[in-house]
DNA sequence: ACTACCCGCGAAACCGCTTTCACGAAGTCT
DNA sequence: AGACTTCGTGAAAGCGGTTTCGCGGGTAGT
């Protein structure tokens, strides 16, 4: 192979007949060069096709261009497509901003692990964090001065930019259809309430049930874990503690979908008898017979504001948390 | 911010009482420095906690470190968990090499836009492309020596690297097993003709057909698009024209998922009457009920065999295209 | 008309690591 | 024993940009 020798400074300079000062002032916007030279430079910038070598860049001016997406987990978490889509949001916002996403999937552990290491090695401009299991790291970096963005809402109340869903606005529209359709007893399946999203929905769920005057029933509230088969699990139990329960919000689809079923097997018609939410409009939403209504949220909207949020940073603005809206899709399950 | 400043060569090599070259040599694991030597460098290095500036590297050696993921496509392609799954199996294969992946979503185009540019200036080691939609750029990189490797089968015969499911054999062992199931008519829903995958799938299921001694009859084999919709609305065809067929072969899960969907609602019984097998393993074939009977891929593997193509090219390495097989897998759908 | 500034620009240092080159010491060969 | 290798090592020259510093000339102030 021999590699077409890519041009330098010191061809461009040479070119355009100035300095490879100026070639680097032109190149990064510095007003303070001539219009005549700066034009120059731009012409011979064309003519011999030179692209900056953002390695060398990176190491002069200590800018990498790179920002970190660090999936604080196993590959687990990609099987799910969500954060694939935020990723992808993500990805392409930075991309239109001159940056470069780089994945990190693995578990972040200690404070001083090897995505830690990385993270503090000055090689990333950045870092925007998915499904952070603990803020100590986060905490840690903060001290170094890292620019981060946090996608979901962190446990302490850290002020690092952090963009969500409206999880609580979410559920609470969700829980209120399922009043509206004159559900009289609803109960609710929450995720893994060690989430804070998890948490929030069952806020939203109680907020709205708290408006019909009533308190929800002991055993009314599942907590799940996000799977199918806690979906299912709850059900059977909820059919058990609660047969005239008639309303179940679902704090995800695949849980949604699980109770569906089981409440199908065990001969209670959807939606005539029991209506069911679920939050998310994942695929399986469109599927399950009968189709599920639910909350849609904007994946790729969260992944683009996570992404113009590190932007904001890094340009020095100031920024606030982002918390993008969420929309009830009515479908045939409520 | 007072980002502690972080040791370099000149200090470990004065801590250690050698030249910066031999903190180099040791550092990147040369042989000829004398042991006793090399500990002191070791030493040096834990005491002072010093990490390897990746950038000052890069620059001067010329290797980034850096492999990008290149996803030709928008990023309606991660929405499928497909192509995030296999993502996180490259990941962690290039991380434990000391790799980083860096992520391109965007639609490749042409042979000189901004992704072609920024792989061929050589920011990055290495590219692997997922869902190509064409060999140009590819072609033209090759040229340039970049070591590359395609996840599926390419179009035309070059001679880079891919790896991909073994699409025939699964095609193939789920045809067969309706054959086995006592199915006397056998439809073939086919994913999007315009992709290798789709194409050695439907050969898989010709092969089987054909070891029956007989052909598909006219009308039998339907070209769907991996949709949803595609599966039910091929499989109200299929009625209509052939009202006794009794197995139906989808290219993937989702279009089996909607077959059957159709098939039910048209009063069909699942398998009793016809019996749909799936490809994939993708979550809905667990959720779909009856559950499906599905050739599963194992996805993570595909990844991972990606990421070992590459550190296998970049070690200077004969390499071979990797076909990672499948398995059929017995639910309920036949 | 003389000094004080400001402005555009080039020279050169520098970012932190890699690698070539050459040198002295030790080992080998005839 | 003298000439030739081999081996471990340090000095120094890059890698390709960025940025500080200071110079020369033009403008402004008095």
């Amino acid at each position: 192979m021999v590699p077409a020798p890519r041009p330098t400074y010191s061809v461009i300079a040479k070119a355009a007949g100035v300095s490879e000062a100026t070639v680097s002032r032109v190149l990064n916007g510095d007003e303070s060069v001539h219009p005549d030279r700066a034009k120059r430079v731009h012409e011979a910038v064309d003519k011999l096709g030179y692209r900056k070598n953002r390695v060398a860049s990176a190491l002069a001016s200590g800018r990498s261009g790179l920002i970190a997406v660090v999936i604080d987990d196993d590959l687990s978490v990609f099987s799910d497509p969500f954060w694939g889509t935020v990723t992808s949001g993500v990805s392409r916002i930075l991309s239109e901003n001159g940056l470069h996403t780089v994945l990190m999937v693995s578990p972040v552990g200690s404070v001083d692990g090897g995505v830690a290491h990385y993270l503090k090695s000055g090689e990333v401009d950045g870092a925007i964090f998915f499904v952070l299991h603990s803020d100590a790291l986060v905490n840690n970096l903060k001290k170094g001065g890292l620019p981060m963005v946090i996608a979901g809402t962190p446990h302490s109340s850290l002020d690092i930019p952090f963009v969500d869903t409206d999880n609580f606005g979410g559920a609470y529209a969700g829980t209120k259809h399922l009043i509206n359709q004159g559900c009289k007893k609803i109960a609710c399946i929450t995720g893994d309430i060690g989430t804070t999203a998890a948490k929030q929905r069952l806020d939203g769920y109680l907020q709205a049930f708290r408006e019909t005057g009533g308190i929800p029933a002991k055993g009314l509230i599942c907590e799940g874990d996000y799977s199918l088969e806690s979906g299912m699990h709850h059900a059977r139990m909820l059919l058990e503690t609660h047969p005239d329960v008639d309303g179940i919000f679902a704090s995800n689809d695949l849980m949604a979908a699980g109770a569906v079923t089981v409440l199908q097997d065990l001969g209670r018609l959807v939606p005539e008898d029991v209506k069911v939410v679920g939050f998310d409009d994942a695929l399986i939403a469109q599927t399950t017979r009968p189709a599920l209504t639910t909350i849609r949220q904007d994946v790729v909207a969260l992944g683009e504001a996570a992404g113009s949020l590190m932007i904001a940073q890094l340009n020095g603005e100031d920024v606030k948390p982002i918390i993008t809206p969420t929309e009830l899709i009515i479908r045939a399950s409520a």
